[in-house]
DNA sequence: CTGTTAGCGCCTTCAC
DNA sequence: GTGAAGGCGCTAACAG
């Protein structure tokens, strides 16, 4: 039995295998140069007090405690969900342990200060190197590796992975346009992230290149989640002349516009066409037939960011600071001709 | 500037600040005897050198680290996601942080032993207590307190929150019956767990009760996700005499029945009436007229969870050591009268 | 092959 | 009010 004070120590186990505690260490490391018999023995010992090594002390000591950090400012959404099993594939498939922070509720306003404490917590303490989603920072005060998925433009303080998120836009908004639409609402996302931008970008381009006039009344301002995304949904909606399409900035919003439109009666997509942008499972379900959308295989985005990461962790360099992921039209049931 | 090696040190700061270590200490915990002016200065240079402490060190010396750990089989569905946005609730509310682990996965027959293997990593390192959900061991080698959400029948190892299962499961099913159909079908859940076991009773009690004898053809084996949902719900869907009527063990599960049901062609609630349990946030979207379901406050149970691990950490005593939430039926519109 | 000796960054007496 | 010294659990040289 442990002392009743604290958790069993290496030097229970050595005392208790009657060796010194840097040879427990060596077991513990899977150092070579340990006697066959004498590894058995602590090995034997070890499991039988039920002993764990204390990450905190191992970590002091050796500046490499194989975990990795992922801090992302909720976990409500698949967005991050998904970005989330893909950094768990990842370190799965490295040898890495994770552990995460999240703030929960993306709409705290003390997000951001709690962002930047997080990383500067996990980073030189416990963890090696961080991903961080969605960041709202520009700068972290770390020397440790920081990989980000989805950044602010022009920042290039550290590696990110973004899609190529004008690209997906166009193709989704000339979808629409194709099928005849030219009052095409748009339920935007966060202004300050790459995402939020080059999409907008992407549904202005589009309009332009069909010589369809950006009409400010049918461009709502949006952060991404369900709750704002009904909103702006009501309202382009509810507006004298409805537009016949919706493009949701993501997958959430348009959820959101959804719930708006069956509130208000109307039927998708025989009233009212409407798209997002991720491609989360749920779109696959959400309605009847399916959510059309743009696929940026976000789960993707989270194994090549973490990728990344460990790279830079074991001091190699990175290809490109800047990582595209392709994204893909897809095709569902929720649009139809005018 | 720190030094290029590492991150900055409290020996950084003291240097800085021309003081000694302790007393950056001292003003790092809020001791109060410490002079005013020395007191601003410090503060002074640790913003400026934007030092954090380092959470290993303090946390090897100090045994009281201020965070609580989360440990989940899985994050991929919105059960988890709820139980997680309860804890978190918490730890704001208490003051504390959070550090998660989860196995991305499920399914991955590697869980149980890394869920053993992480509560100890976390406790007695970095972390003053551990709430764990849907646990597969029946005991975790560690001296920390921990707190189930859900757990084993019979098991009294550590504390648990459980909601009222077979009571909730009986509501739903005598709705069910009471609309007419006598031909349930029922996609089971984890069997080693107080939620499988206690709802697959309430679904047995309640036919019992209407005299209604249980027909082992109608009783599906599941495990909780999506995917075993859904081909559970083929397979009942595809019996020669269908049911009228499917209550799965959660809502995940009856979000693959219904993927099922649609892919057959079948409509909901006109062919077949569908209910889940839990009442996670999507079952009021999934479908235009939502999901009947059973409610569970998942979010409470996360909350709970997270009071009595706080009062087991400060040493309190628990008023039970078995914390039962409420269950309530809710209707929406997947069901119908035969 | 294995034990001894130093610390890692921090907090806590215990002196001054 | 503040500094010096010791040690938390562990690993990394360095000796044997």
């Amino acid at each position: 039995m442990p002392r009743s004070k604290g958790s069993v120590t290496i030097h229970d186990v050595a005392r208790a295998a009657g060796v010194s505690v840097s040879t427990v260490s060596r077991v513990l490391n899977d150092k070579d140069d340990v006697a066959i018999d004498t590894y058995e023995q602590v090995k034997q010992v070890i499991s039988e007090l039920g002993y764990t090594s204390s990450l905190a002390a191992k970590s002091m000591r050796s500046r490499k405690t194989n975990v990795i950090g992922l801090v992302m400012p909720d976990v409500g959404d698949s967005f991050s969900v998904e970005v989330m099993k893909g950094v768990n594939q990842a370190i799965a498939q490295f040898g890495y342990d994770l552990i995460m922070y999240t703030g929960g509720d993306a709409s705290a306003s003390s997000w951001p200060a709690r962002e930047q404490k997080y990383i500067s917590l996990l980073n030189g303490s416990i963890t090696d190197g961080v991903v961080i989603v969605a960041p709202y920072a520009l700068t972290f005060p770390t020397t440790y590796p920081v990989v980000a998925v989805d950044h602010h433009p022009g920042d290039t303080n550290f590696p990110a992975v973004v899609s190529t998120n004008r690209e997906g836009a166009l193709a989704i908004m000339e979808y629409l346009i194709q099928l005849g639409h030219r009052r095409i609402g748009y339920v935007g996302g966060r202004s300050d992230l790459q995402s939020g931008i080059r999409r907008y970008q992407g549904y202005v381009d589009a309009l332009q290149q069909a010589d369809i006039p950006v009409n400010p009344e049918l461009v709502q301002e949006g952060n991404f989640t369900i709750d704002v995304g009904y909103r702006c949904g009501q309202h382009l909606l509810n507006l004298p002349e409805r537009p016949t399409a919706i493009f949701a900035a993501n997958d959430q919003s348009a959820f959101g516009v959804i719930r708006a439109a069956h509130e208000m009666g109307l039927k998708i997509p025989d009233d009212v066409s409407i798209v997002g942008f991720d491609n989360i499972p749920e779109t696959a379900y959400f309605l009847p037939g399916g959510l059309t959308t743009v696929d940026q295989s976000v789960r993707q985005m989270g194994l090549a960011a973490t990728e990344m990461l460990v790279k830079l962790i074991k001091g190699e360099a990175l290809a490109e600071t800047i990582y595209k992921v392709p994204t893909r039209l897809v095709v569902r049931g929720s649009c139809r001709a005018v």
